[in-house]
DNA sequence: AAAAAATCCAACCGCTGTCCA
DNA sequence: CTGGACAGCGGTTGGATTTTT
């Protein structure tokens, strides 16, 4: 027997969300709060599934929720951060103060990834005569994750581990440079460890922030992963529980050594 | 000016994890 | 332990808008 449905559907609106409905869902949330989403639609008066509404109200009236372009600084900090969580939106708009995940996805299927794609093709076709990495083994969730704290919802940790990143103190800006400094900081130490007298590693190991990092040279030292361009996908085949973002330097020796070999 | 194609993005769908009886 | 209810997440869709031909 299949699950229930979260809600009867019978006689429902669907499609665009009205401005009536929208001061119904608005009032009713400011006088009674957000939460039981089942009830609130036959409480509120709306003839919407409570799905529908819990969706509306994050993605639309919450009233932190932040509307316009996403700029410069949020766009390098979602490849940032892409290349490092993967598709975890919440996650990842978790880090840019009042984008939702709905918001970075769209953002990311429908101007980033024609971009990453492109970059890959032009500055990674070379990578195609390397040696083949080895398949992953296990689901498509990065192998460690030891830049999220846990206990503080995903945010990224200085590299003692403890601290949060994004500091209540600072404007948005600011905590989106912060991040973004922290995770290009990661990378800059990374990169300092490579012999970059190798051409062809000094070309798989291009630590510069572009698109490549996502797909050619995904994880060293970061613990992500990523595909290579025969759409292998990768995971790295360590855990490491001290890490932070990214940096275990014997790791990467490691790492280095195996894609070498 | 009109048609076609491309792009954008709000909303939907289905699945998973958690809680609780 | 099991199963239902629910919240939340990520993938996908479809219609509105914009751009190109």
């Amino acid at each position: 027997m299949g699950r229930a449905p979260c809600c009867e559907k019978v006689g429902l609106r669907r499609g665009r969300w009205t401005t009536e409905e929208d001061n119904l869902l608005l009032s009713y949330i400011q006088a009674n709060g957000e939460g039981s989403w089942r009830a609130l639609p036959k409480n509120a008066g709306l003839l919407r599934c409570g799905k529908s509404c819990r969706l509306r109200w994050i993605n639309y009236l919450k009233t932190d929720v932040k509307r316009g372009n996403i700029s410069s600084e949020e766009e390098d900090l979602i490849i940032k951060l892409h290349a490092s969580l993967g598709n975890k939106w919440s996650l990842i708009a978790g880090h840019l103060p009042g984008r939702t995940d709905n918001e970075i996805k769209n953002y990311w299927n429908s101007h980033l990834s024609r971009k990453n794609i492109a970059q890959n093709t032009t500055k990674c076709r070379t990578s195609s005569t390397k040696k083949t990495r080895k398949p992953r083994k296990t689901s498509s969730l990065p192998s460690k994750q030891s830049n999220i704290n846990p206990s503080s919802d995903g945010l990224i940790t200085d590299p003692n581990g403890t601290s949060p990143l994004i500091l209540s103190t600072n404007t948005e800006n600011e905590q989106v440079q912060n991040i973004g400094k922290m995770v290009e900081n990661d990378l800059a130490t990374a990169s300092s460890s490579m012999d970059d007298s190798n051409e062809e590693k000094e070309h798989e190991c291009d630590w510069d922030w572009d698109f490549e990092i996502d797909k050619c040279m995904v994880g060293l030292g970061l613990g992500f992963e990523g595909e290579n361009f025969d759409g292998d996908v990768l995971s790295w085949p360590w855990e490491s529980p001290t890490t932070h973002v990214g940096l275990d330097m014997k790791k990467q020796d490691e790492m280095i050594a195996w894609l070498m070999s």
